[in-house]
DNA sequence: GCCACGGCTGAACGCACGTTTAGTGTTATG
DNA sequence: CATAACACTAAACGTGCGTTCAGCCGTGGC
């Protein structure tokens, strides 16, 4: 992504023109355009991957792999300020985030596994987060990892809308600039959810759980 | 939904069919399979409905004005309990959900104002019960507004995910028995998130803050 | 009885798009 | 120099699907 397109391949070129067409309009987005993109032909593209499917299968397994790279990274620096810094870089990778969401939305194999893989990322994060006492423990641990994860996916996806339908407050603003802008908006309520809660008492809670118990045994 | 379908006019029923199958098959689903499935020929639907744009014009409307109608009659009963019960009724209007989250996940007008209806929505509750006193005052209350829905809509992103790839508990379960899954497994610990918070103290909201000072006077 | 009309249909049209084909340079190999 | 191998292209093919066309019932008005 930070390398000038003339020195990649015509197949990396192409890999690339891909994500980000796919990311900015859809799976929909022809070969042809794509093609375009690229400066090459459209036969090419079928020539080097053998079909369209096949393309977006090595877009997947890119975007994954880099975005498992970044992850990593993340993790090194796992201090709070650190972490939070982090998000500054976000940018930069912003179209890779782009296909992402579409891929989520369009409900294919990588998001599936993507998600999986984000859920079981949290759990981790979480339960060391509770041994190390930064957590609070949970009576359903894996149930916590899930909404942690559904709001990331909630965010991207609303940040994808945004972008589609220029309602936010720049007009036309890219699907990337999207997910940046959302996530600012957000951030500093997320973390006062996740550090003070929503709810002054537990009278929801408490009636949930009779409610559960209720439906086990009438 | 809940009148047989011999009882409707050809109209209706191919609006009812188009609802379902575009929350099953998303909206690539072509017009002749709903037309099967209304039991009409494809040429009635367009001779009804113009275009098959039109078509799902005209389920926007139904389902919002359905659901609408629904989310009135939800805040009739405002006690916790109450409102917990309610979810038992959504399995009745699964496919309306679906429909719905197709819609969001095509990013369509409906998906954008649909949202934005829901972050008022929010705005507005907890703004209530803010005043009310069961819920925590907040220092971003359009942040957190945002970040609630952003849960919300992550769910049932997710719940679609189950849905389309079968790796769920159950093999081949339709999106609607998805969606009341995933929340099933969700609400406890969305609850306790709510209640009690998720971190032990306030250093990443302090990191958070401090990072934004930085940002805005360097 | 006849006519007009709206619900309704099967067949055909046309477009968009993925893929195939047949071929043209261009480069490496003997 | 001949030949094979590869990157690459323009044009054609085939298909799926939205839409249009031309016409067939069944019903209500005269």
């Amino acid at each position: 992504m930070n390398v000038r397109s003339e020195d990649l391949t015509a197949r990396a070129r192409i890999r690339d023109a891909a994500v980000a067409r796919f990311g900015r309009d859809g799976f929909r987005a022809p070969v042809r355009a794509i093609a375009e993109d690229a400066g090459v032909s459209a036969a090419l593209v079928i020539h080097h991957f053998g079909s369209k499917d096949a393309l977006r299968a090595e877009c997947d397994q890119h975007v994954l792999t880099v975005i498992r790279e970044q992850k990593s990274n993340a993790i090194a620096h796992a201090s709070p300020a650190e972490t939070i810094g982090m998000l500054a870089t976000v940018q930069e990778y912003a179209p890779l985030f782009a296909y992402l969401v579409r891929s989520l939305l369009d409900g294919g194999a990588l998001a599936g596994h993507f998600v999986d893989g984000l859920v079981d990322d949290a759990s981790a994060y979480l339960q060391a987060g509770e041994e190390a006492g930064t957590v609070r423990p949970s009576a359903d641990p894996a149930g916590r990892a899930r909404q942690v994860v559904a709001t990331q996916v909630g965010l991207l996806v609303m940040a994808q809308l945004d972008a589609a339908a220029g309602h936010g407050v720049a007009p036309t603003e890219s699907p990337a600039e999207a997910i940046v802008q959302l996530y600012e908006r957000s951030m500093l309520a997320g973390l006062e959810l996740y550090t003070y809660g929503l709810l002054t008492d537990s009278r929801y809670l408490d009636a949930y759980q009779h409610f559960r118990q209720d439906k086990e045994k009438p």
